[in-house]
DNA sequence: GTATGCTTTCGGC
DNA sequence: TTACGGCCGAAAGCATAC
């Protein structure tokens, strides 16, 4: 049987919640912002609406920019309300998971779904089935969403980006080549720059052309592995499954300094607030980590990084602190300018469930 | 040569 | 003329092991 497989996506999502919660600014550009404190306008565009992105605003546009550029209109500037946001989404996320056999989360307004079982593999069946979501989203949240269907995971994916705002795109299996061959082979998920440069050395452009390349010479360039994926990919066949996702794999915080600086002392005292913050996370989620990043992001928004990785996994991140100033101290001495941002991440990570199944066996 | 794991960088939202 | 977040997971690059 055909599987079947979806992606969920809410449009614009922040502004749209914001949208919702005030009706009356919803013919008007609504950008919502991430102020990082430093000067009044100092940060980015999180998400713009449709009205705004008309006027040319987009995701991580800075502030002050955007602003210029909605001189004379009467453009609506809001604060990031993060745990609104991942409120609401837990909502939605129900509301799909209930209706489909199994679904995988992968960001705060998007998600793949599997409705192989829900459908009896039948794409019409399938159709309906999301129908049903995006009217039972709307009906509950007043969210519009747009889902893309189709045979793999990359296919439904890029289904439901071509049917944004608002739509719905089915990719039966036997239209998968017409929809994904004329597309630039950059557009292929897990295809990246370097990928697509080396593809065009070998005459690849489009996923059609991938998908018609010979397999020994995608292999002799990318090594069996990623030649498989990238010939599954191309052609729709790829078949990794759609599962729910246990936790995160990593967590961090970065926060915007006061001041440039490259003082490493200067930077840990200003992380304090934010490791102390991780922590707490961590403790209460009961998740060990094995390694430590720090982060920094230069003056020029270049990013640096330095990890270190331990034996036995960590439980409580104050034991740390001596190692992270070593990473930031490290770090500031190579970096070739001032730090502007600076955060932390732990990664590696272990649940006492975990640990508890390990010992078992010892 | 390929697999694996670690570090660093990239890119999406 | 410039302007510039806070997360996340994946990709890329490298070293090492077999």
């Amino acid at each position: 049987m055909d599987r079947v497989i979806g992606h969920v996506d809410l449009d614009y999502f922040y502004a749209q919640v914001e949208e919702v919660e005030n009706p009356s600014i919803k013919d008007k550009p609504v950008l919502v912002c991430v102020f990082s404190g430093r000067t009044e306008d100092s940060g980015v565009v999180g998400t713009a609406n449709y009205p705004a992105r008309e006027l040319g605003i987009g995701s991580g546009m800075p502030i002050a920019l955007a602003k210029r550029r909605l001189e004379g209109t009467d453009a609506v500037l809001i604060p990031m309300h993060h745990e609104k946001y991942e409120a609401v989404s837990e909502k939605v996320m129900d509301i799909v998971r209930e209706r489909v056999d199994v679904l995988e989360q992968t960001g705060i307004d998007e998600a793949f779904f599997e409705v192989t079982k829900a459908s009896a593999g039948d794409y019409s069946n399938a159709r309906s089935l999301a129908v049903e979501i995006r009217k039972a989203i709307l009906a509950s949240e007043g969210l519009t969403a747009s889902i893309g269907l189709g045979r793999s995971r990359i296919v439904a994916k890029m289904a439901s980006d071509s049917a944004k705002p608002n739509g719905l795109a089915v990719v039966a299996p036997g239209e998968t080549e017409g929809f994904l061959d004329p597309l630039p082979v950059i557009k292929l998920y897990g295809v990246g720059p370097k990928t697509a440069q080396a593809l065009a050395e070998i005459g690849v452009r489009t996923i059609g052309d991938l998908a018609a390349i010979e397999a020994a010479k995608l292999e002799k360039r990318f090594g069996v592995k990623t030649a498989v994926y990238l010939h599954e990919a191309a052609t729709g066949t790829d078949d990794e499954p759609v599962a729910e996702r246990q936790g995160a794999t990593q967590f961090s915080r970065i926060i915007t300094l006061k001041m440039d600086t490259r003082d490493a002392d200067q930077v840990l005292d200003e992380l304090t607030p934010a490791l102390d913050d991780l922590r707490s996370r961590l403790l209460s989620k009961g998740v060990s980590f094995r390694t430590l990043s720090a982060m920094g992001i230069l003056t020029d928004l270049t990013i640096k990084t330095r990890s270190r990785t331990y034996e036995v996994p960590i439980d409580d991140l104050s034991a740390c602190r001596d190692d992270m100033q070593g990473l930031l101290r490290d770090l500031t001495g190579s970096a070739s300018k001032e730090l502007r941002r600076a955060g932390i991440r732990v990664s590696s990570l272990s649940t006492r469930a975990d640990q508890t199944s390990l010992t078992q066996f010892q």
